[in-house]
DNA sequence: TTTCTAGCCCGTCACTTGCG
DNA sequence: CGCAAGTGACGGGCTAGAAA
């Protein structure tokens, strides 16, 4: 039912001892033949990420780029670290003498629970090989300085952005705009609803938003000079109002500072709404995560398929070179 | 038609990793 | 060193297809 991931050592993506150059020489007397083939391999130094290349020349002097049957250590498809591998022996030598060398649980489960380095490197280091392999790209919505997802509307006097990486425009008049970083699937604005707008009482107000296409552009009023807290609750992310009972500078991103806190309830309003951004941070981490996982997965796939291709050319160029040679040699 | 099962997706927790 | 991001693991919900 589930799938088991096995943990694997290092010596599994371990090449071959290569020699630089294979030259397989005719037989004297047998000039009329060319030389049936030479391989060449470049990559015999090669490290991670940098597969060896194999060039191999046929009888018809085609050279051929081979890259990727005998290759250099490199992220594979059972991705190892060198520090993985060292681990799985110490797992493997504590569970022989656990109890004499004292070696704890916590640190056997810890050892287990190491990890490769995450999909979004892999796969670069794997984009570099020339099999095609694409790149995952990096976010760069939170590293561009304005925030694309928000159009043209009230210009905003207040723009604040949040640890999320949302953008909250308030615009003179109190108009709100919630602006998702280009991203999948939530985009560009999204609707607020006031579940007591008309209450201009001191503490919070919750609001609530819907996501929508980003075709949906709307806006809506807060009366007052009220500003846009944050954060989640359940399935339907709640954003919180806030009357600030000190001016805070335009362009600061809002939050409540421990100084601005008085009772233990407060304090239990925060610990919650800290919690609930901590949640919905993971979980759209954990969706993010997935999405690349696939990604990840199927370009594992579609190199698979390569080198199966590769592989099955290569079986069947030295089944013909078995018969050049069987043939000579009688 | 009902029940079972496998597969997929999602949310959450616990932990590691990388960066400032 | 602290924090945010990333990710494995786990459990729950949903759904389509098979079996009773």
């Amino acid at each position: 039912m589930e799938m088991v991931e096995s943990q694997q050592d290092g010596s599994a993506t371990d090449s071959v001892a290569e020699s630089d150059a294979v030259c397989i020489q005719n037989q004297p007397g047998q000039s009329q033949i060319p030389p049936i083939a030479q391989v060449s391999v470049a990559g015999s130094s090669a490290g991670r990420g940098s597969p060896a290349v194999t060039l191999v020349q046929l009888p018809s002097g085609q050279t051929v780029h081979v890259q990727g049957v005998i290759q250099a250590a490199q992220p594979s498809v059972i991705q190892s670290t060198p520090m993985q591998a060292v681990q799985v022996t110490s797992v493997a030598n504590a569970e022989d003498s656990a109890d004499s060398e004292g070696v704890t649980d916590s640190q056997k489960r810890r050892e287990i629970l190491s990890r490769r380095p995450s999909y979004r490197k892999i796969l670069n280091e794997l984009s570099s090989d020339p099999t095609g392999v694409p790149k995952i790209e990096e976010e760069k919505s939170e590293e561009e300085g304005t925030p694309s997802g928000i159009p043209a509307m009230a210009v905003p006097t207040s723009l604040y952005q949040t640890s999320t990486g949302q953008y909250i425009a308030i615009a003179q008049g109190g108009a709100i705009q919630i602006s998702n970083p280009a991203s999948d699937g939530v985009q560009g604005l999204q609707t607020l609803t006031m579940t007591n707008s008309g209450a201009s009482q001191p503490g919070a107000t919750i609001v609530q938003y819907a996501a929508q296409t980003p075709d949906g552009t709307q806006q809506f009023f807060v009366p007052g000079s009220q500003v846009v807290v944050q954060a989640a609750t359940g399935d339907m992310p709640t954003y919180q109002i806030r009357t600030p009972t000190t001016a805070l500078p335009q362009g600061v991103v809002m939050a409540a500072s421990p100084g601005t806190l008085h009772s233990p309830q407060q304090l239990a309003e925060e610990a919650t709404r800290k919690r609930e951004l901590r949640l919905m941070k993971n979980r759209e981490a954990a969706k993010e995560c997935r999405r690349r996982k696939k990604e990840y997965i199927k370009c594992l796939e579609s190199r698979v398929a390569v080198l199966e291709v590769q592989n099955k050319k290569l079986i069947e160029e030295l089944e013909t070179l078995k018969d050049i040679c069987s043939s000579k040699t009688d």
